[in-house]
DNA sequence: TCTGGGGTCCTAGGACCC
DNA sequence: TCTGGGGTCCTAGGACCC
C-alpha cells in the first residue's frame, strides 16, 4: 500500500506566557503579557517576598501594563489577554489602553529554551523527521512513522501532545494535513490544545473560505494589494487565473500564490540547516544623535560587534560580510554592508569593519536603532574558510583606516 | 504614546570576467 | 570600432516570519 504524505504542523500554545505560568500559577486565568521589560521582574519580586515561594507572591504585587513607559512590544498574550484584543507584536502602549489591568512580566528567553529543547526532545523521540521554526513551533513528517498514518495523523498528534503535556504542563496545538502550507493553517483552526486533521479534498470547504492573510507567506502589504484587486479570501485567489496573477506579482511571487492557495506545496521537511548569518541590535531608550549623544552610540556600537563576535565564536562560525543597520527617528531603515576578502570573528575586526559601513550612511537625523550583521558565513575552520582567498594573496594592513564617526 | 530582536529569501542594478 | 550575451559577486532595500 502506498503511503499518504502527512505533515503536521504543531505550536505552542501562548508559549512564553505559559513558561512563565508555570513558574507563577497563581496568574492562571488573569490578563498576563509577556514582551518589553528591561525590568527585573523576577529580582525585584524575589527581593519583596524573599524566601517565600514564588508560587506564594500574590497577584497583586505584579507589575501592570497601565505602569509600564518604554519601547517594547508584546511577545505573547496569555488567552485572558487576548480577549482585550491584546496579541502579539502590539505595541506596549497600545496594549495599555486596551487592557490596563493585564499583568506584565519580561521574556526569560534561558528558560523559554530550556522548555524549547526539552518539547522538542521529546517529539524527536516519536517521530524523528523535525524541521525547527523558532522557540515554539515545529513541522513533523509522520508519513514514514509507525501509526503516523492512523485517523490521518490524529492518534500520533494526541500521542506527541500527551507526551509533552505529561513532561512540561505545557498544551500545544496540531494541525495534520498532506503538506506544510495547509499543515500550518490546520494548527490554527482548534486552539488551544487541539488537533485538525486536513485531508486534499478539504481544500475548498476549509481553506478557501480564509482570509488571504492565513497563507503562511502573504503578509499586510500584499494583503493591501491583493484587497485593491478585490481579493480578499485564498478561494478568491484560487479562482483567478495563473498568468494573470504573474502579470500582478511577478513571476515567482504570482505563480507560488496560485499553487498555495490551491494547496499545493511540495517543500520537505528540512531537519538541518546552516546559519546564513548572525546580528544584533538595539532600541534605544530615547532617540540618540550621532554627533550630541556620540559617546554613548560609540559604546552601543562597540558593544554589538563584540556580542556579535561572541555569538559566531560560541557557535564556530566566522563570515566574510560585515553590515550595520540604522533605524532612523522616523522608521526609516537603511543598512550598509562591506564584504572582506577573508573571514573573521574577531570583535576588533568587525567593529573597524561596520565602522567603514557607518561612514556610508545618513546620521544627520536621530537614531532609533543600531544594528551590527555579519552575513557570508562558514564554520570556523572548514576548508571553504580557510581556503580563502583563492588567488591573490592580501596585502598587509598599510595604513590604521580613518576614524569612524563614533569612534573613539 | 506608535511600531523588539533575530532571522530568511527575493529583487535589481552595476561591476567584472569570459 | 561596435555590439552582444551569460554568469557571478557585491550591495541596498524590502517582504515576511517567529
Amino acid at each position: 500500500m502506498t503511503l499518504l504524505r502527512r505533515i503536521a504542523h504543531l505550536d505552542m500554545d501562548a508559549f512564553f506566557a505559559s513558561v512563565e505560568l508555570l513558574r507563577y500559577p497563581q496568574l492562571k486565568g488573569l490578563p498576563v503579557v509577556i514582551g518589553g521589560g528591561h525590568r527585573k521582574v523576577d529580582d525585584l519580586l524575589r527581593e519583596r517576598h524573599a524566601g517565600r515561594p514564588l508560587s506564594a507572591i500574590p497577584p497583586e504585587a505584579f507589575p501592570l501594563l497601565k505602569d509600564y513607559a518604554g519601547r517594547g512590544v508584546i511577545t505573547t498574550a496569555t488567552y485572558a489577554a487576548r480577549q482585550f484584543g491584546v496579541g502579539s507584536a502590539m505595541g506596549m502602549m497600545k496594549a495599555a489602553k486596551l487592557c490596563p489591568q493585564a499583568i506584565v512580566l519580561p521574556v526569560d528567553f534561558e528558560e523559554v529554551r530550556r522548555y524549547s529543547r526539552t518539547f522538542k526532545a521529546i517529539i524527536r523521540e516519536i517521530a524523528p523527521v523535525v524541521e525547527d521554526r523558532g522557540v515554539d513551533e515545529v513541522y513533523i513528517d509522520f508519513t514514514e512513522v509507525p501509526g503516523g498514518q492512523r485517523e490521518g495523523g490524529r492518534v500520533l498528534a494526541r500521542l506527541i501532545q500527551k507526551s509533552i503535556f505529561d513532561a512540561t504542563g505545557l498544551t500545544c496545538s496540531i494541525g495534520v494535513a498532506p503538506n506544510k502550507l495547509i499543515a500550518k493553517m490546520a494548527s490554527e483552526f482548534d486552539k488551544p490544545n487541539g488537533i485538525t486533521i486536513l485531508y486534499e479534498a478539504d481544500v475548498r470547504s476549509r481553506i478557501w473560505p480564509l482570509a488571504v492573510r492565513k497563507i503562511n507567506g502573504i503578509g499586510p502589504k500584499s494583503e493591501v494589494k491583493l484587497a485593491k484587486l478585490h481579493l480578499h479570501t485564498i478561494g478568491d485567489i484560487a479562482q483567478q487565473d495563473r498568468g494573470w496573477l504573474i502579470d500582478n506579482f511577478g513571476q515567482s511571487y504570482g505563480a507560488w500564490m496560485h499553487d498555495a492557495a490551491w494547496g499545493r506545496d511540495d517543500r520537505p521537511v528540512v531537519t538541518e540547516s546552516e546559519p546564513v548569518s548572525m546580528s544584533r541590535e538595539t532600541t534605544f531608550e530615547r532617540d540618540l544623535h550621532a554627533v550630541r549623544d556620540r559617546g554613548e552610540l560609540s559604546a552601543i556600537f562597540t558593544e554589538l560587534c563584540a556580542r556579535v563576535a561572541e555569538d559566531l565564536q560560541r557557535k564556530g562560525y566566522v563570515g566574510r560580510t560585515i553590515g550595520i543597520k540604522l533605524r532612523y527617528d522616523d522608521f526609516r531603515t537603511a543598512t550598509r554592508d562591506l564584504t572582506l576578502d577573508h573571514f573573521t570573528d574577531d570583535a576588533k575586526a568587525i567593529r573597524q569593519a561596520a565602522g567603514q559601513c557607518l561612514k556610508r550612511v545618513d546620521l544627520k537625523r536621530r537614531l532609533r536603532l543600531l544594528g551590527v550583521r555579519v552575513g557570508k558565513l562558514a564554520k570556523a575552520g572548514s576548508p571553504d574558510h580557510t581556503r580563502w582567498p583563492a588567488a591573490a594573496p592580501q596585502p598587509l594592513q598599510v595604513a590604521e583606516p580613518t576614524p569612524d564617526l563614533f569612534g573613539p
